[in-house]
DNA sequence: GTACATTCCGTACTTCACTACGAAGACAAT
DNA sequence: ATTGTCTTCGTAGTGAAGTACGGAATGTAC
């Protein structure tokens, strides 16, 4: 697959990708096109299918295509300083979801279990803390 | 506040949104349009602020605003069976999520740990791995 | 009675990551 | 030489949850 023989089309698969998504990447600019041959069609190697699955896998870290746009310059491996930066700070974010999500998991946790439980007297719970309950603070036992 | 005395910017600074949003609820549906008088200015009551603060606690839980409208036809709080069932359906998406984002965090952590310790020879272990790893194993020790 | 703030209404724009569409040209097989 | 698939390029649409804009009318204070 060396030296320039696949097709977009072949690449995509390769990558498992659509090719609408490697033209989008192209737009970007994180991915590069290869020169045109006169009224031909142009022509990749598999460092293409190779970047592309880079990109990919940054996005399931966590990563928008804007921030691998940052991790594609530091690409050479040499920047480790940098590229643990942009981990943290994206470990950070990730921290603060998880404890975003965690919140919301208790409460529903809660206000399920009480449905059940007959807890409270008449009204459904659920309704009852939408209606009235400040939910930052709600079901933190 | 009641018997409608409120002006449609008093009711979004009560309820701290803005008079756009509410706007964009009432075209959705989900919040009311009292008649306008021949001419004149809509006016509103409490109960509006409180719709407001029902959808936005539903949407702390993490519920999209369709979600919300299902939500707002049971506030009566008498189809607790219902509500559970929306409940119980938006908390698996959350536990999915929550998973999710766990395996982020954790790979993350792994990988700046590594940029630390010397573990790996040469190159930044972060670029390694978007390089070259299968994520959704990857650092699961 | 006039200046200023608000409301009303419709439309359009924003972000993110694509996806869809259409026309024209290129290439591969028969 | 014709069919059929693929590529190229540009533009436009998707969904979610709003935000922004602009002109006209209306309300409020002095």
């Amino acid at each position: 697959m060396r030296n320039q023989t696949m097709t977009i089309g072949q690449v995509a698969a390769a990558a498992d990708v659509h090719v609408e998504t490697i033209r989008y990447y192209q737009r970007l600019g994180l991915v590069g096109e290869p020169p045109r041959p006169l009224g031909g069609i142009r022509r990749y190697d598999d460092t293409t299918v190779a970047r592309l699955r880079f990109i990919k896998r940054a996005q399931q870290l966590g990563f928008a295509l804007d921030e691998v746009r940052n991790l594609l310059a530091l690409e050479d491996g040499q920047s480790c300083r940098e590229t643990r930066v942009l981990a943290e700070k994206k470990l950070a974010v990730i921290d603060a979801r998880l404890a975003d999500l965690w919140r919301m998991q208790k409460l529903l946790k809660t206000l399920i279990a009480e449905c059940d439980s007959g807890k409270r007297p008449r009204a459904c719970p659920i309704i009852a803390t939408l209606t009235a309950t400040d939910l930052t603070s709600a079901g933190a036992s």
